[in-house]
DNA sequence: CCATAAAAATACCGATCGGTATATATATAG
DNA sequence: CTATATATATACCGATCGGTATTTTTATGG
């Protein structure tokens, strides 16, 4: 935890400020996700770490900061926990399926309380939260991105038909498992979900060669 | 106006009251469906309207009542204008791309600032606003509802292909179209919605017969 | 023109908000 | 053991929140 902290160059080291910013983050995440931004209040996250005002406030110059360090970490947490996923089948169309299982998985068992914090980001910070908005075009466009190159790829390969426009099947594959997602959620149960996963697996199948 | 007030009924009239509270309503519904309802604040309502605070809550109970009431005029506004987009086409293909279009000038001449009512509050009342998620679930269904019932009528009268799964396509229609208004929404421009028009289009080209 | 009842305006409430100034606790260097 | 610098806790700030009690305005019936 310590190890990479340079001895010597800090005279006095007290309590462990690394560690509380690290708390505060992983306890502001599932808050600022379930209830967003302007609802999720400092004194949600001192209930939920049991660390008082000042320590937040020693850590952090604001409550933008926090939201922000906490939508980082979503973000990592997402993608991440996609990545491994990815990463374990070995072709273009496996590739694809396992990020649909992802998605139903984050359904049924969500590694963050209260949604996909891209997707809900992205609906509070349009508009409003300016400070939040280019990271979450910035996470998008990683997103879009990484399912497009997996089609590239997969045409390079043979496994993908080459007439497939990649952006344009990354824009389609990612804005219905959003909604998707969102979908189940309101409606709290997979039904609606079950359906577009079907969908996407047969254009999946019929992109393949 | 107030034609339809029966005289007579009412031993005195003083101030209507009725159009006190479309107004409420009227600017209220912008700022919720911008702000968020916990960021949308009743002093936002009053500034907007020039009216105070006694006749807010002289026309409605609370906060609550009052996001609903927008809520429900939002929903309102945005399938009138979709209902009547659709009545102008006789086929079902021709219904489904003025649906498409309608999106697209949503994004390009919002009738309501802040994107989709129904989107906006679907992430919002997912866990927090219970007052409103029933509403916002219902609202689904319709707008859902409304588009298989084009595709069934369209198989019924030979221009869908007949093995075609009509809530099937009705998901998928609404989850992607509802993403990429989000989408466009936070990047702030209509390229990501132009791929999925894209793709949609094609996607109805190939259920017609 | 006056009485009346409803609607809207005003004034105020406790609670909570984000944020800050200050005091206290803690760990290390000497 | 002590001095010191840092991290955390405490106490407090003005502003604003949703909501309510009360007063003032307004339209109508008589």
């Amino acid at each position: 935890m310590l190890f990479n902290i340079p001895i010597g160059i800090f005279a006095h080291m007290p309590r462990d400020s690394e560690s509380t910013r690290q708390l505060i983050i992983d306890k502001a995440l599932p808050i600022f996700n379930t209830k967003g931004y302007n609802a999720a209040s400092i004194s949600d996250i001192t209930s939920a770490t049991g660390i008082t005002k000042g320590a937040i406030y020693g850590n952090f110059k604001n409550k933008d900061e926090v939201a922000t360090a906490a939508f980082e970490k979503g973000v990592q947490i997402v993608t991440e926990k996609m990545a491994s996923r990815i990463k374990t089948e070995k072709t273009a169309p496996k590739k694809l399926l396992s990020i649909i299982t992802y998605y139903e998985d984050y359904i049924l068992h969500p590694p963050i309380a209260g949604g996909c914090p891209v997707l809900n980001s992205s609906i509070e910070a349009d508009d409003s939260l300016p400070f939040l908005r280019s990271r979450v075009i910035r996470s998008i466009d990683l997103m879009k991105n990484s399912v497009a190159k997996i089609v590239n790829r997969g045409i390079f390969e043979g496994q993908i038909k080459k007439e497939v426009d990649a952006e344009e099947f990354a824009n389609f594959f990612f804005a219905i498992l959003e909604g998707g997602i969102s979908l189940s959620r309101v409606e709290g149960d997979l039904r609606s979900f079950s359906f577009i996963k079907k969908f996407v697996e047969r254009q999946i199948e019929l992109i393949s060669n």
